[in-house]
DNA sequence: CGCATGCCTTGATCCAGATCAACGCCCCCG
DNA sequence: CGGGGGCGTTGATCTGGATCAAGGCATGCG
């Protein structure tokens, strides 16, 4: 399940370079802070990968050897209890950057949920990089702050929200983020199990399904298959995701 | 209850230097990756304040001017929903650094518990001082990703602990921080009400209350008063708050 | 001092969501 | 085409923690 079938790019100037160029990642990714000119140093350390669906990215606990930067697919992020309890504590997608950590070891698993590519950076080298570019050094700060009021907000939603405000904030973040990828007029797929939904909003399977089952015929979304929504009634939704009584 | 009293330290070469040389928190907080020679320059940007107790330091979507790093006291961080449910994200003493946002609002607020001392940096001219002191730039990043693992550990907590564990996990956390500042032999003060560290659980005060009752009664630990408590099964309560089933 | 005001604790009851239990629906594969 | 395994839905029941309801116990203040 571990150790995913690695494909290194072929290093040399031409092709390496565009590995870079033409990602369709890099815009919205840390690698945006290296200017064009200098995309070969980036593609040099760069090792592109490609993930079958539940393959492990990152183990929680091994030392956190690299970075990992999504160029395609979702990922869930997620901390075990030791008797099988699970928490996602996010899902990564296209230009998302994994692996910021201060301790010598990852604190956090991660999967592919789909088919995910994605590349890796030795630790070493990106920091090495990083003096050279200290724009990237700030756009990682930037992430990890963009990071943290999104975790403050799981925090609010994992302990004060009701099953149906979470739904409706899943609902509504999914909404947003799927319209960059594909989607039109509010419908998206999801790439993540119910299973994967219930264990990101602290509920269980059923209650997911129960209260997706609700939303759909209250008229404030349309489910025209399991892993397809449509969101009908966008305000009402946002203010049930914000709590409005 | 907002705009807390502010004395602006003189801006004397010898005094204003000496807020930040003398300063006890200075070693815990990221004022340390400006080197002594220029610790001057800092002191020149802080202004050093105190809040009473339930003063709000930052006010969740006020804009962002400012950075607030602590220097002594207890700060709540919390968000709200409309109708009043709360959940505290955090808990903030010496050396605390608050106020990273992306945005140009504040994401939560912040309120004294007891008296608060701290130091106020406008945001603009921080932002010159990272210029010079790339060592700051790296310190703020290592406080982001450490905070990040912290509230990766805390969504774990909301979504997936019971209340037993959820209560030894925070146990355990105020006797590490605790032994820093006081406390001898795994003993400590809770500076917080029960009703905050409800709120910073996912719980109701009196499913705190029941069950510090039952951690006490099993016991786990003393709670020789309401604010104090020493821990006398550390092993069994850092199990306890793994979830070890 | 005597009373009010905040916490904290404890007890009784309730309920949102968990758990237990079928069952349906794909979709793949032989 | 049949059947088996994974996922999703739905129904019945259970329960951990919420809610409702009293007190207790300090601290402060007129």
């Amino acid at each position: 399940m571990y150790a995913p079938s690695t494909r290194p790019v072929v290093l040399d100037p031409h092709g390496a370079a565009n590995a870079c160029t033409h990602c369709d990642a890099r815009a919205h990714s840390v690698c945006n802070a290296v200017p064009d000119s200098d995309i070969a140093r980036l593609a040099a350390i760069a090792v592109v990968t490609t993930a079958q669906p539940g393959t492990t990215l990152i183990q929680e606990g091994d030392p956190a050897s690299h970075f990992v930067n999504i160029s395609a697919g979702t990922v869930r992020m997620y901390k075990l209890l030791p008797d099988g309890r699970r928490q996602i504590t996010g899902f990564a997608g296209m230009g998302h950057f994994l692996g910021l950590a201060v301790s010598d070891t990852y604190a956090f698993s991660a999967e592919a949920i789909d088919t995910v590519r994605y590349c890796r950076f030795s630790r070493a080298r990106l920091h090495a990089l990083l003096d050279d570019y200290p724009a990237m050094e700030k756009r990682l700060l930037e992430i990890a702050s963009t990071e943290l009021v999104a975790a403050q907000d799981q925090m609010l939603l994992l302990g004060r929200k009701t099953a149906r405000e979470r739904l409706a904030s899943f609902l509504m973040l999914q909404s947003r983020q799927g319209v960059l990828c594909q989607s039109s007029r509010g419908r998206f797929t999801l790439p993540m199990s119910r299973g994967d939904i219930a264990d990101y909003l602290g509920l269980t399977i059923e209650t997911v399904s129960r209260t997706i089952t609700k939303l759909r015929s209250e008229g404030y979304i349309d489910v025209p298959s399991a892993t397809e929504i449509a969101i009908k009634a966008p305000a009402a939704l946002e203010g049930m995701a914000l709590g409005n009584a």
